[in-house]
DNA sequence: ATGGTGGCTGGGCCA
């Protein structure tokens, strides 16, 4: 069995307890983190690496930041840490060796996009683009290539709470979610949903107006998983306790479980 | 209610 986790966590060093106490608990072999907030400098590699963990970082000043943390070995890093024409760490990707398998592993975090009028939508959108272009590239490379992130989109209805399924709305814009499924189209799987197809469950609860406790929140960060991975998906759940604890992330971490004791090369 | 909260910082910007 393999468990493989995403979460934003809203600055690693804010966090760090939290994210120690949450891959020991759950026991998670490979997360994917967004939102680290920090420079590879500042990044807390010694609480993590005690734990057992290899950490991949690719981070920048104060906002942004992608890394991943592997107990398996990392045998390829720093790979493609920028889909786009810019200095934003948004991100990263490796290949992680698993008892005899390679695995292809990468953090996405999409920008936020502020308003549907706003230029920073369009980046967004542009964003979208060269993440599909990204991920058409790896589609067959290697068996198992595994898309954890924010995506900052909602898929569908069943995606957000009911005032929210809005056209106009930042994250559940049809031109976005044609991006976000233009992705899926060319072969992805959103492994939470093939695994729980009537669940009405978010990853994101904003921190204003009492939005956690009401529970309007949005399903927003995913975890897409190549064909070969997806036949190995046991399950796939949301860890919302992370969201109720004290000081936490306004996002909840997601984890699914792969099935490992099987043969992944198809020749 | 054009707000609200939280994290970067060290005054706003971003989410």
């Amino acid at each position: 069995m393999l468990k493989i986790a995403t979460w934003n966590v809203n600055s690693i060093r804010k966090r760090i307890d939290q994210l120690c106490s949450f891959v020991t608990e759950d026991e998670i072999d490979i997360i994917m983190l967004q939102e680290i907030k920090c420079t590879n400098e500042q990044f807390p590699y010694e609480q993590i690496e005690q734990l057992g963990y290899k950490c991949i970082v690719h981070g920048e000043k104060a906002r942004n930041g992608v890394a991943i943390l592997s107990k398996y070995p990392v045998i390829e890093d720093s790979l493609s840490t920028s889909i786009v024409d810019n200095e934003e760490a948004r991100y990263l990707e490796c290949l992680i060796e698993c008892n005899g398998f390679n695995l292809r592993v990468a953090s996405v975090y999409v920008p936020n996009g502020q308003s549907i009028d706003s230029e920073a939508f369009k980046y967004k959108l542009h964003f979208f683009d060269c993440l599909y272009q990204r991920l058409h590239d790896l589609f067959g490379k290697e068996e198992i290539t595994i898309v954890g992130g924010d995506y900052n989109v909602a898929p569908n209805k069943i995606d957000v709470h009911d005032d929210y399924a809005n056209e106009d709305k930042i994250g559940f814009n049809i031109d976005e979610r044609g991006k976000l499924f233009a992705i899926l189209h060319s072969g992805y799987c959103d492994a939470f949903r093939i695994t729980n197809p009537e669940s009405k469950e978010f990853s994101w609860w904003d921190y204003r107006e009492g939005s956690w406790q009401q529970n309007k929140g949005m399903r927003i960060d995913h975890i897409l998983l190549s064909p070969e991975a997806t036949d190995r998906l046991e399950k796939c759940y949301i860890n919302n306790k992370m969201r109720a604890k004290e000081n936490p992330s306004d996002h909840a971490p997601v984890v699914c479980v792969l099935e490992e004791s099987i043969n992944y090369s198809l020749k």
